[in-house]
RNA sequence: GGGCCGGUAGAUCAGCCCGGAAGAUCGCCGCCUUCGCAAGGCGGAGGCCGCGGGUUCAAAUCCCGCCCGGUCCA
């Protein structure tokens, strides 16, 4: 970074820019002093010493917060979910700034207020091995803003020195010692932005960040952060953090920050794990440990041994004799419900704005965040305890976001659910390793294995493992081994640069119902061509092209494709092609495009139905329209029963039935965001600035670019065809609309009826004539095993042995017997030890041989009959002991006479 | 989205690598033993080897596609 940060605020109230002596970064303080304020360069000083006038919890500590940016001109806005629905580069919002991103931090849209400041609960899963070590980690935490956007062309609300201002204020208000404060300079970079920025420290603890983003990535950009170049932007946005939780913590002085921010689920936790008693008397343990791990930086997946030694040297230092085993002994399990008190309250947010949990996306972390708590409860010995802990949070929750306690009955369902799963996924674990073990010993290739094919921890199949009496080495840098397997390389995705072509005028949004038009030719590239105005829709937000033709003086052509490039819609043409500058006269296709809006519109009513039918947490997850049917992908934990399908399918056509109006308008971002809120962008957030609204009045409204019919009467009956999983927690449902639902009960009715038919039943016989047919086979079948078995016994008392030596040697031509029947008496001449059999039949069109021998015979059936077959033009083979092998039908005693002869030969000689 | 593992009797699984006559254990039914039960002994029923193609004289087994379940990674 170039120069120094400098602004009047500090040189008006005294602060001095110093030079950190153990990290050389410069910092703003009111007293001369040698470090930073940061971790590692200075420890906390706050633990037993709160930092603040007076103790807070996080509703009074995120309601002054608020109330306090409020009274400065602030407006409070409404949290966003904790799934980043909006953003298809994140999953989570991991800051509040990714509220507004990219939206408004491009100046696409405006913000919903400027300034404005907000408390957004965020999830960061990237620390998730610290979370309980370090004393400081969460997984989910709230950060608290203030924002500003300043845009040079339009609105100048505030910058840096306001912003300084404001937060000197805050913090000196809440008791914080001016002195105390220190402003580190850290310019901040990150995804694609930069700027400058102040961290605010005290007592050792980051307790805010400051960035100033006013630079946007550019290689050919005159400034330079952190090794990439920038250039400055025309708007500059004020992204402050303030972290609830670590203010709370700060207030309290409390050895960690889980025992600050939810007091009543460490109590329950160690109160149920039998730990209470410890958490008392480990209290200068565990705000040792917090001090440690608050500086350094490390690892605690791989550097855990060297965390605890560090530890125990700094105890006995204070005076405390304990042992490696016995500090671990003491703080493990503590760590475990600090990491559990964590992961529950993420849960409950994460079910609770929706997420389903997944193999895929979201719903994955989901599911990870899940298992780890589940597996850390079973080491806590109390695995039955997540509903209450989660319960716990959500009623301590309530106050603040009542959405989420409204769901609590889903969210408890989900996590019941979720620890089926994973119940059912252990118990698998548990036989495999049994088995496994009873083959050999586990390997560490083969530890590997059970956790990537089936989830199975290291820490789990060794557990399994001791129960049998076996132990189990758990290679070093397991993970790693783990990463090894999934390395493959990566698709790159070509761009291919945009030809400029000029805009086309999207017509058919001005009359959803006109299907003929006149326009001019603007630009043709062989047989392509683009218009000044077109009807034709092009392919787009999974509704196929409009197909159609285009006519003018001299020439006619078909409209085999449409699609949209930049603001131009290019149409592809069969037959003749217009020159620049030609008056045309376009039809679009009426049927088509009839039965494409009609699907659209019943893909809007579908996932209607589905999310008053199956509940809130209900989100698109794909969806294609065709012209005789369509399929939605919805987020949903469980199968679809036919009943729920039934129930689906009955709202779906009572919003026909009750022919809703639709109607579509284009809107700024902002009015429709604060009319319509999140559930608009079920396809996704559209790059635009302003975003165009279907909206079926009080049943439903999305982002959607599609044409429409203008009402749902129009659809005349919606039809579910199939529904299908894609993927865990994600459902398909294929459904027709219009003519094509009619068509399609029609022919469910043809195959019903065929079916009829051919059982020779009426329609309502057809599912107990089926079952009885089964059952009726499955009889014949076993009566005609018995049969074969009965006649293979009489004939094999019947046949007359030839006595070769001491062996027995039976011949016989079983005519067109078939093959079961053949083998069984193979199998019962054969049970003598000193027999020989060579049998033939001609069951099924084909002729067979057939050898076997008892045990005592030193004959390889294998290769007689190999040689029998093959001598009479056919091929076969088996086992020294049977064998068979297949001839054509009219060989069939050539080739028994081949094998009889073979085999005396091989008795005599 | 990508990878890996699996689908055989009511349940749990073996057999698949290397093609050649579908198995074990538990459960179920009957009989013996017992005052009765448990246990034990003897016998029995129970299989579209996930589905569809292909290769082969022959496929649970090899190849291809699909369906279903599990799981890891992004």
């Amino acid at each position: 970074m170039g120069g120094a940060l400098q602004l009047e605020f500090f040189s008006e109230g005294g602060f001095q820019r110093q030079r950190c002596r153990a990290c050389g970064s410069h910092f703003w303080a009111l007293e001369k002093q040698p470090l930073c304020g940061d971790a590692p360069c200075v420890e906390y000083s706050f633990l037993g010493t709160p930092l603040f006038d007076q103790p807070f919890g996080l509703a009074e500590m995120r309601e002054a917060f608020l109330a306090f940016f409020e009274a400065r001109g602030h407006k409070r806005v409404e949290r966003a979910p904790v799934v980043a629905r909006w953003r298809d580069d994140i999953y989570l919002t991991i800051a509040s700034i990714a509220v507004f991103q990219p939206h408004v931090t491009s100046g696409l849209a405006r913000p919903p207020a400027n300034p404005l400041t907000i408390s957004q609960p965020c999830i960061r899963l990237n620390d998730l091995e610290s979370v309980g070590r370090s004393g400081r980690h969460l997984t989910t935490f709230e950060m608290m803003a203030h924002h500003a956007f300043n845009s040079d062309d339009d609105e100048q609300i505030y910058w840096q020195d306001r912003t300084v201002e404001l937060c000197h204020e805050l913090y000196t208000g809440l008791g914080v010692p001016a002195a105390a404060l220190t402003y580190k300079e850290n310019p901040w970079v990150g995804g694609g932005n930069g700027g400058e920025a102040l961290e605010v420290l005290a007592g050792g603890l980051e307790l805010a960040t400051l960035v100033f983003m006013d630079l946007v990535d550019d290689p050919q950009g005159d400034i330079e952060l952190e090794g990439d170049r920038f250039r400055r932007m025309s708007r500059s946005i004020v992204d402050t953090g303030y972290g609830l939780e670590r203010m709370v913590w700060a207030s309290q002085g409390t050895g960690t920050i889980y025992e600050a921010v939810f007091p009543a689920a460490v109590e329950l936790l160690t109160r149920e794990a039998g730990l209470a008693g410890k958490l008392g008397q480990a209290g200068a343990l565990i705000a040792e440990n917090a001090r440690v791990c608050g500086l350094l930086s490390i690892d605690y997946g791989a550097d855990l041994a060297s965390l605890r030694e560090q530890v125990l040297g700094r105890l006995r230092e204070a005076g405390h004799e304990l042992t490696l085993e016995e500090l671990r002994s003491t703080i493990e399990p503590l760590e475990k419900a600090f990491a559990v008190a964590d992961h529950s309250r993420t849960l409950a947010f994460m079910f609770g704005d929706g997420v389903v949990p997944s193999n895929v996306r979201a719903g994955y972390l989901a599911r990870m965040v899940l298992r780890r708590t589940l597996l850390l409860l079973r080491d806590l010995r109390i695995p039955e305890a997540l509903p209450q802990v989660v319960g716990q949070h959500l009623e301590e929750l309530a106050p603040t976001y009542p959405e989420l306690a409204g769901r609590r009955d889903h969210i408890l369902e989900l996590v019941a659910l979720e620890s089926e799963r994973f119940d059912a996924t252990l118990e698998r674990g548990r036989r495999t390793v049994q088995r496994t073990l009873g083959a050999g010993e586990i390997t560490g290739e083969r530890l590997v294995e059970l956790y990537d094919s089936q989830g199975l921890p290291p820490a789990v199949v060794a557990e399994f493992a001791a129960e049998q009496g076996a132990t189990v080495a758990v290679p070093d840098g397991f993970m790693a081994l783990v990463a090894e397997r999934h390395a493959a390389a990566e698709k790159p995705t070509a761009k291919t640069a945009a030809e400029q072509v000029p805009p086309t005028e999207l017509a058919f949004y001005d009359d959803m119902g006109a299907r003929e038009f006149d326009a001019n030719v603007t630009w043709v590239d062989g047989d392509t061509v683009a218009l000044d105005r077109t009807l034709f829709y092009p392919e787009g937000g999974g509704q196929p092209a409009d197909a159609g033709a285009l006519c003018w003086e001299g020439g006619e052509a078909h409209v085999s494709e449409v699609r949209k490039r930049g603001d131009a819609v290019l149409h592809t043409l069969e037959g003749d092609v217009p020159p620049v500058g030609t008056a045309v006269k376009g039809t679009v296709d009426g049927t088509r495009r009839d039965a494409l809006s009609q699907h659209h519109t019943a893909t809007h009513v579908i996932g209607a139905a589905a999310r008053r039918t199956l509940g809130p947490h209900v989100w698109q997850a794909g969806a294609r329209k065709a012209t005789e049917s369509a399929r939605l992908d919805i987020t949903h934990h469980q199968r679809l029963e036919r009943a729920a399908v039934a129930a689906l399918e009955r709202e779906a056509n009572r919003i026909v039935h009750d022919n809703h109006p639709i109607q579509a308008k284009f809107m700024t971002r902002e009015a429709a965001d604060a009319l319509h809120g999140a559930t608009l962008y079920q396809g996704g957030a559209p790059n635009y600035r302003d975003v165009r609204v279907v909206e079926i009045p009080g049943i439903d409204a999305q982002a959607c670019a599609g044409t429409h019919v203008p009402r749902t009467g129009a659809l005349l009956a919606i039809k579910v065809l199939r529904t299908e999983r894609i993927q865990d927690g994600v459902e398909r449902i294929e459904f027709s609309a219009g003519t094509a639902a009619i068509a399609a009960a029609q022919a469910e009715r043809e195959l019903l009826e065929q079916a009829a038919a051919t059982l020779g039943v009426p329609l309502e016989q057809v599912v107990d004539a089926a079952g009885k047919l089964m059952d009726e086979r499955k009889e014949l079948r076993s009566r005609v095993a018995a049969l074969e078995k009965e006649r293979a016994e009489g004939r094999a008392g019947e046949l007359a042995a030839e006595r070769i030596g001491s062996i027995d040697l039976y011949i016989n031509d079983c005519g067109d017997a078939p093959l079961a029947e053949m083998q069984e008496l193979a199998r019962r001449l054969s049970t003598s030890g000193d027999a020989l059999v060579v049998l033939a039949t001609r069951g099924g069109g084909k002729g067979h041989v057939m050898a076997a021998r008892g045990g005592k015979v030193a004959v390889d059936c294998g290769a007689l009959a190999g040689a029998a077959a093959k001598a009479a033009g056919g091929g076969g083979g088996g086992a020294p002991t049977h064998a068979q092998g297949a001839v054509p039908a009219n060989r069939t005693a050539e080739a028994l006479e081949a094998l009889a002869t073979a085999a005396r030969k091989a008795l005599t000689g």
